[in-house]
DNA sequence: CCCTATATTAGATATAATCTAAATCATTCA
DNA sequence: TGAATGATTTAGATTATATCTAATATAGGG
């Protein structure tokens, strides 16, 4: 995604493109893990020092409120964040807590009678276990 | 779930049965919400009046490792459980933030070429959008 | 080039979770 | 039953995460 992409789909959004949320976008768009709101504040501010914390969270509610960014559904103590672009599931470490992609495929909608008057708007699908690297180390 | 079912399972987890377990264990029996940690706490003390914060979340660790309990995978600030007993999904209101279950039926496992070595143990489904009452206020 | 609503800032504050080391208790085994 | 012992609990401090405030700055439209 580069920056005219960037610009727009802030625009689009009515969102004013600013230095910090150009940032944060184009930190997401290279940093495919799975970022929490530190890592992101930290991020922006190699680009421009002066940036606030507070900036990076009203951003990042903004963004999700957008459309343009999800937040992970993850336990952990901190949010975690990515581009809502290429749709994939998500597997999270039982031992190392990262978060890794799991290629999308589509779930099946729950009964209609299950739902009720519930508007589904999206649905995450969190995987959970042992990753690679830890699957193969001995057990604890 | 009675005094005996609960002592049992904590035994057999290998956990000893104390006052602060058992009395977190039947709270979260008898309410099927999704409490936070700090309603647990509270629900704790309203029993034993003495106990500890960090007991609360010593035992909500432990009791998720031996699998008794489960941490609902939502974004909000403060981490929720639930006991792992009957399996549900979730579904998680966009405007007012409440947790429901969802009945359970079967979601198919990722392709294994797309999960390599990594080796799953549990999957959580998540839903999101507007509840039922919120669905049915006008919208924002 | 202005204007103005929107966005950003520093720092204080609120909320959630963890750590510490001493005291207590549940269970085991004689 | 009565120690012994290792797991568990405790109060309170500490750290981590997120939000609030009100003053200042800026993007983007005219």
């Amino acid at each position: 995604m580069d920056a005219e992409v960037i610009k727009r789909s802030l625009q689009s959004s009515g969102l004013r493109c600013t230095a910090p949320r150009y940032a944060m976008m184009a930190f997401l768009t290279d940093h495919k893990g799975h970022p929490t709101a530190a890592e992101i504040f930290k991020a922006v501010n190699r680009v421009d020092p002066r940036s606030s914390r507070a900036t990076t969270y009203n951003n990042l509610r903004d963004l999700v409120k957008a459309g343009l960014v999800r937040e992970v559904a993850v336990e952990g103590r901190a949010g975690r964040f990515d581009l809502e672009g290429m749709r994939h599931h998500h597997f999270v470490c039982d031992r190392c807590g990262n978060v890794e992609d799991v290629d999308w495929y589509d779930v099946p909608q729950p009964a209609s009678h299950s739902l009720g008057k519930r508007v589904v708007r999206e649905c995450q699908l969190i995987f959970r276990g042992l990753c690679a690297k830890c699957a193969q180390r001995a057990p604890r």
